[in-house]
RNA sequence: GGGUCGGUAGCUCAAUCGGUAGAGCAGCGCCCUUUUAAGGCGUUGGUUCCGGGUUCGAGUCCCGGCCGACCCA
C-alpha cells in the first residue's frame, strides 16, 4: 500500500530562493526525486518517508527549491516526522537527531530526494579541470574547520575528493547550516575547480545540499574500523573506512567479470541451475535441508550444480558455465565458508588435459587483467612480502604418486598399509586417526606435506581412484582417474575432469558411493545419462579461493561481503 | 566438538601486584578564510560482553555462559 502526499509550501532551500533548477548550465535536472520511480511506503521507510504516487507530483509552489513533507494522507493526516527511536544512552546519537530537527525546522529535509551528479567521485577527479564547475556527492568524511572556512572530504567507494565551503562563497543562510553536518553524512554540491597551495584538487563550494543524514558516527577517521567481527557483522562501515576492504571487494568483482567476458568471449554460455534440489548431487557433502509448503516437499540447497549442468550437456549445449552459489552443511573454517561462490564450466568433446589447459589461460588471463602481472605478491600487516607467487606458464603438472613418492619415500607405495601409517606418524609428525583408510592416509601426507606448501600452480594428475570416486578411469591404468587438482597458494583451487559419460559406470559408481542410502541416487541424471551425453571435460573453480589468491587475504570471510555469522546476544 | 587467545567510551587502544577506569580520534564550547591524521585552549562521555563467586575492595582472580579470531578434529 503507497501513500499519498502533501507538500509544505515553507520550505527554504539550502541553495537559495529558485523553485528551478540551479545547475548553471546544461539541461534542466531536478534537485528533488521527480517522484516517478520513488514509491515507498511510510510502514516500511520511517518518519520522513512519504512519496508520490507516479504521476502526482507537484513542484513545490514555493519560491524555494526543496519540498517538504508535512504530513500523510493515509496516515490521517497526522504528522509523522518526529517519531525517533530515541536512544537515549547515548549522546552522540542524541545529538545527531537533534541536528536533524533543527534542519527540518529549518525547512531542510534530509531525506527522500534524488540528486543529478557529473559521476561518480573517481569520475569527478577524472573530469577535474581549472574553473569548471561540477556537482558531486558522497558521505563526509572529513572536516578542517578553519573558522569562517571549512574543508570537507566527501568519499565514496570510487574515491575522495575536497570541498571548499567559505561563508562569502555559499552565503549567510547555508554557512548557518555547516555546523548542523556531521561526519558521516551525505553531502551534494555544486563548486568550481581549484587547486590548493599544496595541490589537492578542491571544489570551491557554490552550493550545497543535504541529501542524507548519519545519525550514528563512522569509525575513527585514521585505523577505521579494526574489530574483526564488526567488519564482518557491519560490512558497510568496513567499506566505508577501510580502504583495503574496498580493493578486496573491487578485485572481487573485477573477477567476476572478467571470468565471464573469458567465458563469453570463447563461445561458453552462461546458465542457471536449479539450487534447491530434491537430491543434492554432485559431491559428497553434507547439504542444507529445507521446505516447500505448497508442494510439502522437502528440499536441499544445492551442494553442486554439476549433475544439471551435465543434463545441458545431453541437451545439446557444448560449452556451459554457471557462476553462483553452493550451500555446504560443514564446519567454518579461514578457508570454508558455508555459502561459496562455485564457478563449473563443461565442454564437449574435450578432456581433462584440454580442461586443464583452458584453466591456466583463465586464472593468467584474470592475473593480468586483476594485477596486471602474472607474480602476485601477499603482504603481512606492515605491508612486508611475505610471498610471491608466480603464474608464468606453463604451469608444472605432476602425478600424483610422484609428488607422494618424493616426499614420503620411493618406497612409499611399497610399504604395507601399517608402515605407512606408522611413518607418517614418526617420522611426518602426522596425527592419523585410527579410522582414516590406508588411502587417506597417503592423502593426508599429500595436503600437510604437499598441498599447503605449493603456491605456485601445480596440476596434481593422475590421481587415485578412492580419491575421486566419480571420474572416469584412466583407460591404461585403471586404478587411476582422468583428472586433476590444481593448488595453488597452498589450496585445492579447482578440480577438472574428464567426465564419465558411459551411464551404467555412472550407476554404479553412484550406488557405490551412496551405500544404504540409494535413495540419494538421482535417477533422473542417470535418465538423462541414458540418453546420450557426449564426451566432455569439466572443471569446478572456487571463487573465494581465487579471489583470496588475487588480493592476499587469509581469510575466506575476508573476501565474502556478509560472511556466515552466529547471531549475537 | 576440543585447545589457545580476545571482548574496556561511538572508534582505535592503555590500565603495574587485586586499590579512585585513562589517552588519542570523534563529539561539545571558544579562536582561526588554502587545511588535509589541520592547529591552539577548554570540556562531556563507561552495564569494563553477560551471570555468579572469592575479597574490605575485581576491568584484573575463580566458575558458568554469549560472541569472535587462530589452531586442531
Amino acid at each position: 500500500m503507497f501513500n499519498n502526499f502533501t507538500i509544505s509550501s515553507k520550505a527554504p532551500t539550502l541553495f537559495g530562493r529558485k523553485t528551478e533548477n540551479w545547475r548553471t548550465s546544461g539541461p534542466p535536472s531536478l534537485d528533488v526525486d521527480s517522484g516517478k520511480s520513488s514509491i515507498m511506503s511510510c510502514a516500511t521507510v520511517g518518519e520522513a518517508a512519504c512519496f508520490p504516487p507516479p504521476g502526482r507530483w507537484q513542484r513545490p509552489p514555493t519560491e524555494f527549491g526543496h519540498a517538504r513533507i508535512s504530513h500523510c494522507r493515509s496516515c490521517s493526516g497526522k504528522p509523522i516526522l518526529n517519531s525517533p527511536k530515541m536512544d537515549e544512552e547515548n549522546e552522540l546519537i542524541a545529538l545527531r537527531r537533534k541536528k536533524l530537527e533543527t534542519l527540518r525546522a529549518r525547512g531542510v529535509e534530509p531525506f527522500g530526494k534524488s540528486f543529478d551528479i557529473d559521476g561518480n567521485i573517481s569520475e569527478i577527479r577524472e573530469k577535474f579541470k581549472e574553473d569548471e564547475t561540477l556537482r558531486a556527492a558522497g558521505r563526509i568524511t572529513a572536516h578542517r574547520d578553519m573558522g569562517q572556512s571549512h574543508f570537507l572530504d566527501l568519499r565514496d567507494a570510487t574515491g575522495r575528493i575536497q570541498i571548499y565551503i567559505q561563508a562569502k562563497e555559499v552565503g549567510p543562510e547555508l554557512i548557518e547550516l555547516v555546523p548542523l553536518l556531521d561526519l558521516g553524512d551525505f553531502l551534494a554540491v555544486e563548486g568550481v575547480c581549484f587547486s590548493t597551495k599544496t595541490g589537492e584538487p578542491t571544489l570551491r563550494v557554490r552550493r550545497f545540499d543535504l541529501l542524507a543524514k548519519s545519525l550514528r558516527p563512522l569509525p575513527e577517521k585514521w585505523h577505521g574500523l579494526q574489530d574483526i567481527e564488526a567488519r564482518y557483522r557491519q560490512r558497510y562501515l568496513d567499506l566505508v573506512t577501510n580502504e583495503r576492504s574496498r580493493e578486496v571487494f573491487a578485485k572481487r568483482i573485477a573477477i567476476m567479470r572478467e571470468t565471464r567476458r573469458f567465458f563469453e568471449d570463447r563461445g561458453f554460455q552462461e546458465v542457471e541451475t536449479p539450487m534447491l534440489q530434491t537430491i543434492a548431487g554432485g559431491a559428497a557433502a553434507e547439504p542444507f535441508s529445507t521446505h516447500h509448503k505448497a508442494l510439502g516437499l522437502d528440499l536441499y540447497l544445492r551442494i553442486a550444480p554439476e549433475l544439471y549442468l551435465k543434463r545441458l550437456l545431453v541437451g545439446g549445449f557444448n560449452k556451459v558455465f554457471e557462476i553462483n552459489r553452493n550451500f555446504r552443511n560443514e564446519g567454518i573454517s579461514r578457508k570454508h565458508n558455508p555459502e561459496f561462490t562455485m564457478l563449473e564450466a563443461y565442454w564437449a568433446y574435450a578432456n581433462f588435459e584440454k580442461i586443464a589447459d583452458l584453466v591456466e589461460e583463465l586464472i593468467c588471463h584474470l592475473s593480468e587483467k586483476i594485477s596486471g602481472s602474472l607474480k602476485i605478491e601477499h603482504h603481512d600487516a606492515e605491508g612486508r612480502v611475505i610471498r610471491t607467487i608466480n603464474l608464468t606458464r606453463p604451469w608444472r603438472r605432476a602425478r600424483y604418486v610422484d609428488l607422494v613418492r618424493d616426499v614420503a619415500g620411493d618406497d612409499w607405495f611399497k610399504l604395507t598399509a601399517q608402515q605407512r601409517r606408522e611413518r607418517a606418524t614418526r617420522d611426518f609428525e602426522l596425527e592419523i586417526l585410527p579410522t582414516l583408510a590406508d588411502f587417506e592416509v597417503t592423502q593426508h601426507v599429500f595436503e600437510k606435506l604437499i598441498e599447503e606448501k605449493t603456491f605456485d600452480p601445480l596440476f596434481v594428475t593422475h590421481c587415485p581412484k578412492e580419491l575421486v570416486p566419480l571420474a572416469r578411469q584412466n583407460v591404461v591404468d585403471p586404478a587411476l582417474v582422468d583428472v586433476f587438482e590444481l593448488i595453488i597458494n597452498g589450496v585445492e583451487m579447482a578440480p577438472g575432469y574428464s567426465e564419465l559419460n558411459d551411464p551404467d559406470v555412472q550407476r554404479k559408481r553412484l550406488l557405490e558411493q551412496a551405500g544404504e542410502e540409494t535413495q540419494k541416487i538421482d535417477e533422473e541424471f542417470l535418465l538423462a545419462l541414458e540418453h546420450g551425453m557426449p564426451p566432455a571435460g569439466g572443471f569446478g573453480l572456487g571463487m573465494d579461493r581465487l579471489t583470496m589468491l588475487f588480493t592476499g587475504a587469509e581469510s575466506i570471510r575476508d573476501v565474502i561481503l556478509f560472511p556466515l555469522l552466529k547471531p549475537k546476544k
